[in-house]
DNA sequence: CGTCAACATTTACATGTGTAAAAAGGGAGG
DNA sequence: CCTCCCTTTTTACACATGTAAATGTTGACG
């Protein structure tokens, strides 16, 4: 059953018959070799257990065919469909990805870039911490290789490329259903953890005084740790809800995560809110985030299109990877959001 | 701002003015360089951007440093926090960790074993797809590394170090509670994806029967794609709620993310499950996913000590690098589950 | 001030594979 | 059947670093 273990290359040519740089050859491409040599390999791979040495093969490429991608944080369903977005795009081009997760920590995120430079990755995707990436890491990667950001965009850095969602956009679409169908929503902040929550902060403003209506927005102190963002919601409206406030207003979460929080509260003080209750309480959230559809009442939300985003990001890098637009300008892309109209508002 | 590049330690010490191989030792641990040269080398470093080649480094130590981990699937909260628990255990003990994710398809996790052998892991820790992994991949990489499953135990694998969780104690654990304070449960199955959907189902039937109740399990049947779990949990109790059947009953469900299913279905035939409604429908779950508490109503559930199992199999996997209790039995170890009582049961 | 020991540094070789250039092979046309 | 050209294979060197053994340095003690 166990076949006779080969380490090197070498071994391997002797074992074979043929001679090592041809096996290498083969190995890059099986059709740069005849394919009777071809056949003579295969066979004889067969009948041995032979893995070529990662390192080996990687350290005098000139491309490693290597990805390096960095998202914030694991534990929430929107950055593992992105990352999963990413992984299948990145597969489908021949690319191996290398993932690392900065754990909302700087220096995570600075050591995985030493990671990505010191593996002389082919490129890097980066989905930032927001505030507290350093952005050096970020200029220091971009300035050694391909580099895209996702996700998340630091104003400070206007001239890297980056693919996310049209916060103007999504946010907008969604506080003008919720005018149009109703009251004018309260905005329920989020932990400015990142770019994303101030941006949307303001579409909602912008989009509310286009309206001609006042913005209100509340939950912006930090009443708990950063990502804590379902505990966040739920306890700022337990303040209001307490106090006999917003008991029948539209709440428009920053995202779907602090909306979860909010309906908890909602529920906790018998309230639930409603499309259909003329006049009553209604909370929406943003991202679509996966269990939308199963929360009561299932959330009304505007969807960040991640597939598209992880592609993109992808086929970006994939681009300036292959040297096409390299000095050029660079490339922001901005999906749209698309309404999910359920029940709660 | 930019500091002159240096690519190779051959460059950097004429640079710097010290040996190669000084550098090569101070770069593996700095104290094995007199002090006084360590500080040479560091002022020196200060001024130059140089980065150690991953590849070299790597492919010459006997120990990479490296662990790979293996998980099923990513958009599952469940995977990421024990994921997270590993990659902090590894980080704590100064191993780099390098994911794959096998996107449940075994083909994928066949690949990403084969890269780990290529890349001379120190060892791996692989949470198996159930069924559809190929058992020939985790023997062909126990035969060559330290290997530890983790989550899922297949049951044809006796002789592999094993962490996860007592699912016969969780299980009949929340069993017992269920039958303790009201009706005896029905079980709702999920898709038997992996091990742990069966070993659960036959220990709520080993409870049920010593209790002395007669088990009922229901929605054996795949209705959906694997890991649909919430659509597989809401879709099975609509027919039956739909039926009238059920209505009344309590049930449990082969994890929360069924058990998400199944209370939105309640919710949409107009029932509230609950503990306190004295005889009414109730529904608990399994693992304690990250939202539970957040449903309406907060799901009753058992939690899984991810951070312990993960934990655990980082250490476990060190003490086998170590070649401590190598070819010894195998280790299996199973952890407790703790019944979290909310609302819902 | 000299000597010896302990330790830091350097020399010299090893690692497994990529790749340019040289050699060999194979097929077609004469 | 020979020759020439094109393709495949081989030779030879490169890559960036690890590491054992040899060499050098430092400092304490006599």
């Amino acid at each position: 059953m166990s076949k006779p273990r080969i380490n090197t290359m070498e071994e391997l040519s002797v074992a074979i018959g043929v001679s090592r740089p041809t096996l290498s050859r083969f190995f890059q491409d099986p059709s740069r070799v005849k394919k009777n040599t071809a056949a003579r390999i295969e066979a004889g791979l067969a009948r041995v257990e032979y893995v070529p040495n990662f390192f080996a093969t990687r350290m005098n490429r000139k491309s490693t065919g290597l990805i390096g991608v960095i998202i914030p944080y694991l534990n929430d369903l929107f950055f593992t469909k992105l990352l999963q977005a990413v992984e299948v795009a990145a597969m489908q081009a021949g690319m191996t990805v290398i993932t690392q997760c900065s754990h909302s920590d700087p220096a995570i995120e600075a050591r995985a870039a030493e990671t990505f430079m010191s593996m002389s990755v082919d490129g890097a995707i980066v989905a930032p911490l927001g505030d507290h990436s350093d952005q050096a890491v970020h200029l220091r990667l971009k300035s050694r290789m391909p580099f895209v950001l996702m996700d998340s965009r630091p104003k400070t850095m206007p001239n890297v490329d980056f693919v996310g969602t049209n916060h103007h956009q999504s946010t907008g679409l969604i506080t003008e259903y919720l005018c149009r169908m109703g009251e004018p929503p309260v905005f329920l902040a989020m932990p400015r953890v990142n770019f994303n929550a101030r941006e949307r902060e303001a579409a909602y403003i912008a989009r509310m005084r286009e309206l001609g209506f006042e913005p209100e927005v509340i939950g912006t102190e930090l009443l708990h740790e950063d990502w804590h963002f379902e505990e966040h919601g739920e306890a700022v409206l337990d303040i209001e809800f307490g106090g006999g406030r917003l008991t029948d207003r539209s709440i428009l979460c920053a995202n779907d995560r602090v909306a979860i929080g909010a309906i908890r509260a909602a529920a906790r003080h018998g309230l639930t809110p409603g499309r259909f209750g003329k006049g009553g309480l209604r909370i929406a959230g943003h991202d679509d985030y996966p269990l939308c559809p199963y929360l009561n009442p299932a959330l009304t939300t505007v969807a960040q299109n991640t597939d598209a985003i992880g592609k993109k990001a992808v086929s970006r890098l994939l681009d300036l990877i292959r040297g096409d637009g390299r000095d050029d300008t660079p490339e922001i892309t901005l999906f749209d959001g698309n309404l999910k109209l359920r029940e709660s508002a």
